[in-house]
RNA sequence: GGCGGCGUACCCAAGUGGUUAAGGGAGAGGUCUGCAAAACCUCCAUGCAUCGGUUCGAAUCCGAUCGCCGCCUCCA
């Protein structure tokens, strides 16, 4: 089964067909970086490390790239909104370089210990202003943005009557219009048109000059600039939260159209949102929210994260909660454990893997393709590990190493590191003295001395025979 | 007010017209064990918010009702 998508342009799951197979073109709206990202924010950068390694596993070469936002997004789409990252600067006493710098590095750090693997480019969009003023200049010669004193504003009205705007979010302009309660420049000609680019605001620490005076980006066109530019003007794949179904994308779309005349994405995929008990959806603005760095404390790996959110589709809310990060611990350890437990031969390169196996491997491959079911696809790696300790048969480690291509837990590493793992001669000592006192039937010094080996960090498995294994745990 | 989505067991979560409603966690029992741990086995929704309708057949389609949430301001 070739692989298939839901299309937000059609609402229906497609078939996916690359522009020039077997490359694949996909950029992803990534984070503005003026707080941490939260694990909300993750959950969605995870559905799309999920969805590039599904596309690879079909043999798809991915070329990728997220913008790092370090600039230009308001707190309000009106020119009177304060810039977020400006305004962190300002509580932290810091340049908005500094600002953009410092959560940038957070969020690669976060970034690699979930084990999603880098995008081919993270582009800054202050590192591409001098695309952005072409790409706006392009949008005016094309006649569909117009220069007031106080910025460029893309013309929806004059977009509107090609009846193209409104494609993603499938709600009229005029039923937008309908609630909307803010107050707008009147500068615009249409309360709907938005700002290419912002001028005349003074108080506004980054400024870039430009053919029509200094300023900066309205907060749509980066990504529009930055796509264009390494990937082309027709991408195939655009990913990012439901949030920016009906305005962020709705606006790309209309100002990367207008400029090219060409189809600007063929498929937009959207993520839902990381909920809490209520159902309401973790945010920044909420205040509160939980972080990467949260989660080692309660005894969560960060890799548990990352099969807490491939056991939901990427298109459903998922319910964050203890409970919930402790099962998919639990999934980890598992997996970890089996790991383990593969005997050197079955492990060797070349070692034959059995016919059984196979079939997981298809139904793995089959849940993927069938629009990113990984909770399906995480359902058949579980089985494929019970199924071998049922067989006895560790045959089958091979295929659970091609399946973590996607999971993405780094079984094989783990294992090795697991194996190498040195016992210290304090620890032998205490594990020589605890195999004389089972010996000798002296249970309760034999428990005494296992609680002791457990606290400096082993693990302790009796075996039938009376001998013992001992393991160094891994963090 | 407009637009959109959701409601599956104690919890999380697949399934969206057709044999017995995946899987995980928790819980109960069992095998093994000096005890643990690990692993495996068994049990755990005649029912999918409620009520109607369409159909030979519905969790799945249609309608109504109730409840929850998102978007229309920045947000993954």
């Amino acid at each position: 089964m070739p692989f298939h998508i839901f299309n937000t342009l059609s609402r229906t799951v497609e078939e996916f067909t690359p522009q020039n197979p077997p490359e694949v073109t996909l950029y992803s709206c990534g984070p503005t970086v003026y707080l941490p990202q939260h694990l909300g924010n993750f959950r969605t950068f995870l559905c799309w490390d999920f969805l590039k390694r599904a596309l690879k596993f079909d043999g798809y070469r991915v070329r990728q790239v997220m913008n790092i936002t370090d600039v230009g997004h308001l707190t309000s789409d009106e020119d009177a909104g304060e810039d977020k990252i400006e305004k962190t600067a300002r509580a932290e006493g810091k340049s908005p370089l500094e600002v953009a710098n410092h959560y940038t590095e957070l969020f690669l750090a976060d970034w690699d210990r979930l084990n999603m693997e880098r995008p081919e480019r993270f582009s800054r969009a202050t590192e591409h202003i001098a695309e952005m003023i072409a790409l706006i200049e392009k949008i005016i010669a094309a006649g569909y943005a117009y220069v007031t004193k106080s910025g460029v504003y893309f013309d929806v009205e004059k977009y509107r009557g090609e009846n193209r705007f409104g494609r993603l979010s499938r709600q009229s302009l005029d039923e937008q219009h309908a609630g909307n309660r803010l107050e707008h420049s009147p500068d615009k000609h249409n309360p709907h048109d938005f700002a290419l680019w912002v001028l005349n605001q003074p108080n506004h620490i980054l400024q870039w000059p430009t053919p029509w005076g200094p300023g900066y980006p309205g907060w749509h066109i980066e990504c529009s600039a930055m796509a264009m530019k390494y990937l082309g003007e027709t991408i195939d794949i655009h990913t990012g939260g439901m949030d920016h179904i009906p305005i962020h994308h709705e606006n790309e779309i209309a100002q990367s159209e207008s400029a090219t005349h060409k189809p600007f994405v063929r498929y937009f995929v959207h993520s839902a949102f990381l909920v809490g008990k209520t159902g309401a959806k973790i945010s920044k603005s909420a205040g509160k929210f939980p972080l990467l760095s949260d989660l080692p404390g309660a005894g969560i790996d960060p890799l548990a994260f990352r099969i807490f959110c491939f056991s939901a589709k990427y298109r459903s809310e998922l319910v964050f909660s203890d409970d919930g990060l402790r099962a998919a611990q639990g999934n980890l350890d598992y997996f970890r454990e089996f790991s383990r437990n593969v005997p050197p031969e079955a492990a060797a390169p070349g070692a034959e893997t059995p016919g059984w196996a196979a079939d997981y491997y298809e139904r793995f491959h089959e849940a993927l393709d069938n629009d990113l079911n990984t909770p399906q696809a995480l359902a058949v790696a579980l089985d494929l590990v019970a199924e071998s300790y049922r067989r006895k048969d560790f045959g089958a480690w091979p295929t659970l190493i091609a399946l973590d291509a996607v999971l993405g837990l780094e079984l094989s590493r783990y294992r090795e590191t697991a194996l190498g793992a040195t016992i210290s001669a304090d620890a032998q000592k205490l594990m020589d003295e605890r195999a004389e006192a089972r010996r000798s039937r002296n249970f309760q010094q034999a428990d005494e001395l296992r609680k002791q080996l457990e606290t400096m960090g082993y693990e302790v498995k009796d075996n039938r025979d009376g001998g013992a294994e001992y393991r160094r745990r891994q963090v």
